[in-house]
DNA sequence: CTTATGTATGAGCAACTGTTCATATGAAAG
DNA sequence: CTTTCATATGAACAGTTGCTCATACATAAG
């Protein structure tokens, strides 16, 4: 990331605007965690499961068994999905049981959903 | 992808909810096009891109003094933007102007935020 | 104790991604 | 025409990711 202000010969905005404009973007802190968030709904096999445990809450076996993934590879991806909050999970002699962590999950499943539906 | 049904002895689950979850999996086709559309917002620069056009039509160099990121970088992202139907664009001489293709992208990014601001 | 089952995890590797650099394209100005 | 400015794009390279395989851990059963 260089110091590259004014690459161009002017800017197309008024000050107002540009002001706003550098008031939207969040800090590279957030930006961090958002992009980080959004990483883990890039992925097939993520999504796969975010989708299955919205209907019910499941052990790590039956996700494995229901979206066709060895244990190991749904295991992994659990992490990820634990490490963003997006499930969450409780232990229950040998199993664990997973769900969903709250309704954003649910919310940005449908809008993705709507936005490639159009 | 293995043949991998019935890797536990038992599956936790009434074959009613069986059925249920293996509706509510998307097919694999609109899978490959819901993680492919998070992806790119699994990324810091183009979602600061977002974030900016979501206040203002912008210009390929307007966004790169703005976002303090070279006019490649931000070229190549807009790319990758435009194949996602994510921003649209008109010519202008020599310019090109960008803003926000419809209001998912608004939604999905507040969702983000909320999240991760809990 | 030993064995079996369900889950978690580290290493290794192939595939993918985002940047930089160099260069091409296209429009306006001289 | 040539030059300049705004944008687009291909190649290359480092960094990341998601899988498999082997193995470790934890609980339950014998």
């Amino acid at each position: 990331m260089k110091e590259q202000i004014d690459i161009c010969e002017y800017i197309n905005m008024t000050e107002e605007e540009v002001k706003e404009v550098l008031k939207s973007i969040p800090s590279e802190d957030k930006l961090y965690n958002l992009s980080d968030l959004f990483k883990v709904f890039g992925d097939k096999t993520r999504i796969k499961i975010l989708f299955a445990l919205s209907v019910a809450e499941m052990c790590v076996c039956d996700i494995a068994s229901l979206t066709r993934m060895t244990q190991s590879a749904i295991s992994h991806q659990l992490k990820t999905l634990r490490a963003s909050k997006l499930v969450k999970y409780r232990k229950e002699g040998k199993a664990t049981f997973y769900s969903l962590a709250d309704d954003h999950v649910r919310t940005i499943l449908q809008q993705g959903k709507e936005h490639i539906e159009e």
